[in-house]
DNA sequence: AGTGAAAGTAAGTAACTACTTGCATTCAGA
DNA sequence: TCTGAATGCAAGTAGTTACTTACTTTCACT
């Protein structure tokens, strides 16, 4: 690995643990294991080493994959569900750092939200071609269940770690249960259970038409 | 304000802006209008002041209340989800700032969590005597839907501001939609309006209970 | 008027920070 | 064997930071 890539690698380690302010550059030669210098050499200054870092963060995102035709929603939601999460959570010191440092440094919190945004995005059309196929309730508050469930994997990555037991699930079974949870607040079965559809003048229909 | 307030509130400004290490003992003094020396005089480090800081902010948290015996379930949950909500939104910057730096001061960040840990309890438990009275799923993952409604306050709180369109609901009607896709997830419905459960053999309630 | 506590002022210290300079070393390719 | 680029090393600069010391001012209360 070339002096370039290993400084960048150990910046995103010492980054993680200590932030912008502390992540001096003395610390991450040393983490690299080269010289201060040669860091100065190769990136020109500290602001433009973090740059370097949070695209070559942006290039690593996972691509969204939804069926065009859903099949079996249940899984597939899951499957994509739990790549976005394992990146979360793989990144979630630097996602926390970034958020963080919102004030000083608003681009690095925005880049960290790419995945989350695109994912978002993906759900929210494949929730609406169930809908189109009558899988999925159409009074459903579809984009505001979209919200919550990505938050709800935003706060799983960056807050299980703090207090775990307000995750009662496994790191491994939380992804199936959001979705599980996500499919019922929208109304939707399984691939070849078509439900009949809540009557329109029940109790919560009326209030997501009033707002 | 005697010079101790001025100075706390100073510091929660400034922590808020710059973080624990951008909040230079100097900006904090120009900013509550004293001098530097009389800060060291009243709290005797830096740390010991943002201790003090800490401390004056979970004796400010809201008091969780929800009914002992459930009467509208939309109103009363909305009514003290949007108080969290509220009391978030104002804390977003110090509460940002605490997570991102966890791996340095690891307390500061569970005190931020002591707000959204009760309401959740709180939120549990009042589902719980939904659920006995009939007027909600027992089928429902009541746990992990409390904790999606958590983690969607907590994100609505900490990324609205970075990602506006990802909460599609105006800030004062996010609250009651909130708690409009909750109450769907976990099957419940108006104060008299009790409506006959999903039958236990639809998809996700086999689904459900496999996990 | 006199006293004492709280506050301000000026100056300094030791450590740390990003970044620079000048020179020596290594080592692959011609 | 020579060359040149990449890297290491030692030292230094100018600015910042938490924190201290010694002294003065302010001002409510007796």
């Amino acid at each position: 690995m070339d002096t370039r890539e290993r400084i960048l690698q150990a910046a995103a380690r010492v980054y993680a643990q200590h932030g912008f302010r502390g992540a001096t550059t003395r610390l991450i030669a040393i983490e690299a294991g080269v010289n201060e210098v040669s860091l100065f050499r190769t990136f020109g200054s500290k602001a433009a080493l973090f740059e370097a870092m949070m695209q070559s963060h942006a290039s690593s995102l996972p691509v969204p994959e939804l069926a065009d035709i859903p099949g079996d929603a249940h899984s597939e939601i899951t499957a994509r569900c739990a790549a976005l999460l394992a990146h979360m959570r793989q990144w979630r010191s630097i996602i926390r750092k970034s958020f963080g440092e919102l004030e000083e440094r608003p681009e690095a919190a925005v880049v960290m939200c790419e995945g989350p945004n695109c994912a978002a995005a993906a759900l929210a059309a494949y929730v609406a071609r169930l809908q189109a196929a009558g899988r999925a309730d159409e009074t459903a508050d579809v984009a505001t269940a979209v919200s919550m469930f990505i938050s709800s994997m935003f706060g799983d990555a960056i807050s299980r770690d703090v207090l775990p037991h307000a995750f009662p699930q496994p790191e491994e079974a939380a992804p199936a249960k959001y979705v599980n949870v996500f499919l019922r607040a929208v109304g939707a079965f399984g691939a070849g259970d078509v439900v009949p559809l809540r009557t329109a003048d029940s109790a919560d229909a009326r209030r997501a038409a009033a707002q």
